[in-house]
DNA sequence: CGGGTCATGCTAACACTGTCAACATGGTCG
DNA sequence: CGACCATGTTGACAGTGTTAGCATGACCCG
């Protein structure tokens, strides 16, 4: 089968024996995942197959299946990201813009990468057994932290009212997100799509930057 | 094996030949899930096993495994909308009470029963398939509804910013139940967790009942 | 009252999946 | 050159969703 001259011939990047069968891997499985529309949709088996190995051969490289979509996972965080620095980049200094950038990015990755998002998102045997580190592991959480800070600084949050702020932020683009993909379905236009993110982002800015009737 | 006397025998419950197999089916399921932590946790073979039955048997009862998380899934949702209902006639008619009410019941929901609240909002073949209706065929997002009126009623919501809240608000509060169960691990104690949630409520009453910097 | 029909169960089987144990083999380096 | 180790392979096992075909109890109608 394997008709491998014993030259090392390093022009063909296709055989997978001493390539990097690892990211071959990751590739298709976040392909899965991209396709199928979620974390189930990555299957093991039809990776190998597809990556023209033997099922086994993944355990080389990942412990267990969910291993698998660990790897998956972080690579899909790695782009989610990705794509809100390249946004806030292009927001000028202001920490207003930069606020509501950070947010459409996400929302918008969401709704365009459906699958990513889940398994970005979703829980995996390997977090709840290792530690993982909090969220300001996330590159994307830091960015989201710099952006409230901004706001102080601008003097648009009131210093006392700052710390723990990052949660509701978050919590509110996250949801909207989550709603968009696997809540009921809304069927919005992409004009009212529009809408509702900027309904939510005015919504956390007005919240985060002004005092309310705040009876418990 | 049936030991079946010709007598009705109504006082035993036990015998799923002409009991209802379906809701027993649905029970161990929903049991599953609340166990598991999650849809995959829910598996036909085992349920049917528990309950006694041969697994091909559930296959009168749902079309497939995913019409049995379905189930599950709505028994879940009508959960959710009970407790919510509960705690909104404790608050007395106040309307700012009400929606801090059916927001603190949403996110408690999820803490408490992570598992159930994965599967009320988890996507399911079914919903795909059939057209399930809008949102409004909940009846917690219809009690977020008429909160949001009610703040309209008392003044403290502007007329021309009422239609199309219900999603921000909905969505902050849903974030954050999702954070808290599937983001990364924040390790929050009993108090902060208490802080995060009225934090959250904070920014949405403001959000929604101030006006705020709102350039895009 | 008796016989047929239909809902509801059962068994056997198929195609898959994740996972493990045991074996093979190529490249690397002392 | 020869041993070692990373990386493959084959074969098997348990468990899953799902289908086809068969059995039987309960109920209804003539």
């Amino acid at each position: 089968m394997h008709l491998m001259t014993t030259q090392p011939d390093a022009s063909r990047r296709h055989r997978y024996h001493h390539g990097d069968c690892r990211n071959a891997l990751i590739d298709v499985a976040t392909q899965q995942a991209i396709n199928g529309g979620g974390r189930d949709h990555i299957v093991l088996r039809e990776a190998a197959r597809e990556v023209g190995v033997s099922p086994t051969a993944a355990y080389r490289h990942f412990s267990s299946h969910d291993d698998l979509v660990t790897a998956v996972k972080h690579r899909a965080l790695d782009r989610l990201a990705a794509t809100m620095a390249l946004k806030v980049r292009r927001a000028g200094g202001d920490p207003v813009r930069t606020l509501r950038a950070l947010g459409r990015a996400y929302v918008e990755f969401a709704v365009a990468e459906p699958g990513l998002f889940r398994v970005a998102f979703s829980r995996t045997d390997h977090d709840v057994a290792v530690d993982t580190g909090g969220p300001s592991d996330s590159e994307a959480y830091n960015a989201l932290s710099r952006a409230l800070d901004a706001l102080v600084d601008a003097g648009l949050i009131d210093t006392g009212r700052r710390p723990g702020l990052e949660l509701p932020v978050w919590s509110a683009v996250h949801g909207l997100a989550v709603l968009l993909i696997d809540g009921p379905p809304l069927e919005l236009s992409q004009r009212r799509l529009k809408l509702a993110i900027e309904g939510t982002l005015d919504m956390v800015l007005t919240g985060v930057t002004r005092d309310g009737p705040n009876e418990s």
